[in-house]
DNA sequence: CCGTGCTAAGTTTTT
DNA sequence: CTTAGCACGG
């Protein structure tokens, strides 16, 4: 191959140094914007320009599709090989690759299908019902969650040590649902990883050839790496393997997903001999967010501490407004996007973050009134509506009929008038003849089983439209395919019955469902089946974000991670909110909101916009709340608290359907100037102590007051209080550690 | 067996 | 305030 120099110029001397690094075990830690992806992608190109390692040497691991493709492009360009060559993946897609090849070796064919969230209570549902287990939807999730939670441990359903009640009963769900997947053909997220475990590590073959076929191994967003996915790459990076990850302890925000902030606060010790480079210099925001976001982390005991700083100006101090009600807010941050989108900067460069997807939809009201195009990033995912899980439901039947989940989803949608007693008698009849249901179906319809005539009928008309497809499923345009079983099925035909606005939604979204089949078909021609129901079950809203064009952008901090713009809102600075109440009695959890705002304050290139809401809707109920903490650990040097600037009042739109009568220019309330009494203060007081009524309450927003009643305990522990102006207010406790 | 209407419960964050 | 699950009548 061509040993073209590749040119180093642009970059600073420890991006040099660390692209350019030996094979020793290297870690990089980079801080926000200090040109993470820069170096990881010189560092590919120089290890095939100028150390001599071919490209399909070299594996990168990332952990989102939209990460993965701008690294495959970034490095295809500097190296002029092109995108193709490289193995970049993210550690889902790149498992799930290994596992179709080699996935045999555990029972699985090579078509299996990827079940998220919904189809795993599903199926656990059904494992649980047969277990004598309580079938309730609350109950397994929780069972659901604790296995997830073992799963990213790297434990298999042999290899856990139940405690309680809880975890026994879902340490027995573990092997049933395990044993179920199996015969479905199907693996969950936590599979697609723990499955790759098994294999390396039960399978010497396999993880030979693995170590033979990739020299050295790139791994991006180190920090969020669980226990199974590190045990992988030890197996994938043996003595002989060169290995390097790059990351920021501070951007480590997916505890809840299993990661674990240890792996790379342990990397030295972990990998003996390995080089640390330090990247500190930052090239995207001002000094003013900077000192911000260094102020804030500074407070976390838990990191190996660095400071990030630029060589640029200072900007612009950060805003902090506080509104009335979430509505205000809202209207207060379409109003200062209008603004911002006025003065020059591009739409695709403006963002609005918040902590829970719910707290977008006052901000999506606000920007509807005013005609500012947005896109929402997250919550429902496209993939989840009903429509399109029904739809991929017949796809994947098509594919893999052993799959009762699908099944089950698709066998009365269109209604077929099989219901509920029907499934059972036929669940019995499979349980019987030790069959999946698609089979048991057949077996119903040739007489089999007590099922009346009627839904026998049915079901073995439903049975011959799913095995008229498969004849050439494997031939057929996925699309083309699609489409006959929507029409045939009657799916279609009923949605089109229907003439609400809600079915032609559907129905819409299902041709925008074809047309993303035909583009992903365009992209990838010689693509299966298997290959696109990967695709969709792996897919994310951010990964669609290129074309945003000319939306502003909506989406919650943890979508936000690695993504930059020129101004960021960040709205619901509230305690409670931000740093969320199930988080705050814990340090660890309290710290990794503060790594997340850390993260949403370090996406911003120019301007940084705070806001808070007084009174904000929670279950239909009004909720007050102090302002957040991380409020009070910026500097108040570098924060412009508004002194009487206030934003305009809406002006009225036009009247058409987006019209809200009950909004009118009186609603809105301006932005009040804060005083810097108004800063949070905190004097909690402990659980301990517990409140008393007629005790002196404390309340940053609105004062002193006295104490009236006490509702509930623990962290959600309601107070009612007086106070003298503002009349009667019910706070939400919160309980502090004590530092 | 299907649709309607009621009640209860629920919200972090997502590959 | 929403959605999911469930009880009831047709």
């Amino acid at each position: 191959m061509s040993r073209g120099a590749i040119d180093l110029s642009r970059l600073n001397p420890a991006q040099r140094e660390a692209a350019c690094a030996g094979d020793a075990p290297l870690l990089v830690l980079a801080g926000a914007g200090t040109g993470k992806t820069t170096v990881i992608t010189y560092r590919i190109a120089w290890l095939m320009a100028e150390a001599g390692v071919r490209p399909d040497q070299i594996l990168a691991v990332t952990f989102t599709n939209k990460a993965a493709k701008e690294m495959r492009a970034r490095a295809g360009e500097l190296s002029g090989l092109g995108p193709s060559a490289l193995d970049i993946g993210t550690f889902h897609g790149t498992c799930g690759r290994l596992l179709r090849r080699h996935g045999h070796l555990l029972g699985l064919d090579r078509h299996f299908l990827i079940y998220d969230a919904d189809d795993q209570v599903s199926l656990m549902r059904r494992c649980c019902a047969d277990l004598g287990f309580d079938a309730q939807t609350a109950f397994v999730r929780r069972l659901r969650s604790k296995i997830e939670s073992w799963k990213n441990q790297g434990l298999g359903p042999g290899e856990v040590t139940p405690f309680d009640d809880d975890a026994f009963r879902a340490a027995k769900l573990y092997g049933l649902y395990e044993k179920r997947c199996l015969e479905a053909n199907a693996v969950d997220f936590g599979d697609m990883l723990l499955h790759t475990l098994t294999l390396l590590r039960r399978h010497d073959a396999v993880r030979h050839e693995l170590r033979g076929r990739w020299s050295h191994i790139l791994v991006d967003e180190y920090q969020d790496t669980n226990r199974v996915q590190y045990e992988v790459l030890r197996q994938l990076a043996g003595p002989e393997q060169s290995l390097t990850v790059v990351g920021d302890d501070d951007q480590s925000i997916y505890r809840w997903r299993g990661a674990d902030i240890g792996n790379i606060l342990r990397f030295e010790n972990d990998f003996p001999g390995a080089v640390v480079v330090r990247l500190e210099l930052n090239y995207r925001s001002t000094q003013n967010i900077l000192s911000a976001a260094n102020a804030v982390i500074a407070h976390n005991a838990a990191r190996k501490g660095k400071t990030l700083y630029t060589e640029g100006d200072a900007g612009e101090p950060l805003t902090l407004r506080l509104y009335d009600s979430e509505r205000d807010e809202g209207e207060a941050v379409a109003y200062g996007i209008e603004e911002t989108v006025a003065g020059g900067v591009a739409p695709s460069e403006v963002v609005a973050l918040y902590r829970t997807n719910a707290q977008s939809r006052p901000i999506e009201d606000a920007l509807r009134r005013r005609r500012i195009a947005y896109a929402v990033y997250g919550g429902i995912r496209f993939y989840d509506r009903r429509e399109i899980r029904d739809s991929l439901a017949y796809l994947r039947l098509i594919n893999n009929p052993r799959s009762d989940v699908d099944f089950l989803r698709v066998v009365n949608a269109p209604a077929r008038g099989i219901g509920k007693t029907s499934l059972e008698r036929l669940a019995a009849l499979a349980g019987e003849r030790g069959v999946a249901l698609f089979d048991a179906a057949r077996l119903a319809s040739a007489g089999a089983g007590k099922i009346g005539g009627r839904q026998r009928k049915q079901l073995g008309a439903f049975a011959q439209l799913i095995d008229d497809m498969r004849e050439h499923a494997a031939d057929a345009h996925p699309g083309r395919l699609l489409e006959e079983i929507l029409e045939t099925s009657g799916y279609r035909a009923a949605l089109r019955q229907e003439g609400t606005e809600e079915a032609q939604d559907r129905l819409d979204n299902i041709d925008e469902l074809l047309q993303a089949i035909d583009e992903y078909v365009a992209l990838a021609p010689e693509a299966s089946l298997t290959d696109f129901l990967e695709e969709a079950a792996l897919a994310t809203d951010v990964d669609q974000m290129a074309d945003a064009g000319e939306s502003v952008s909506l989406m919650t901090l943890h979508s936000a991670k690695g993504l930059e713009f020129h101004t960021v809102f960040l709205a619901g600075m509230e305690e409670g909110v931000f740093p969320h109440r199930r988080s705050v009695d814990e340090r660890a959890a309290l710290e990794e909101e503060r790594r997340l705002c850390y993260v949403g304050l370090t996406r911003a290139k120019r301007r940084v916009h705070l806001s808070a809401a007084r009174r904000r809707f929670t279950f239909g109920e009004a909720t007050y709340s102090n302002l957040s903490r991380f409020l009070a650990e910026i500097p108040s040097e570098l924060l412009d608290l508004g002194a009487g600037a206030s934003p305009r009042p809406t002006p009225a739109p036009a009247r058409d359907a987006d019209w809200d009568p009950a909004f009118d220019d009186a609603a809105f309330t301006p932005a009040p100037t804060l005083g810097a009494g108004d800063l949070p203060v905190h004097r909690e007081e402990r659980s301990g102590g517990g409140f008393q009524p007629g005790m002196t309450v404390f309340h940053a927003t609105f004062g002193e007051g006295t104490l009236i009643a006490v509702d509930g305990s623990g962290p959600r522990q309601k107070l009612v209080v007086e106070f003298p102006e503002e009349g009667r207010k019910t706070i939400v406790a919160r309980f502090v550690e004590p530092r």
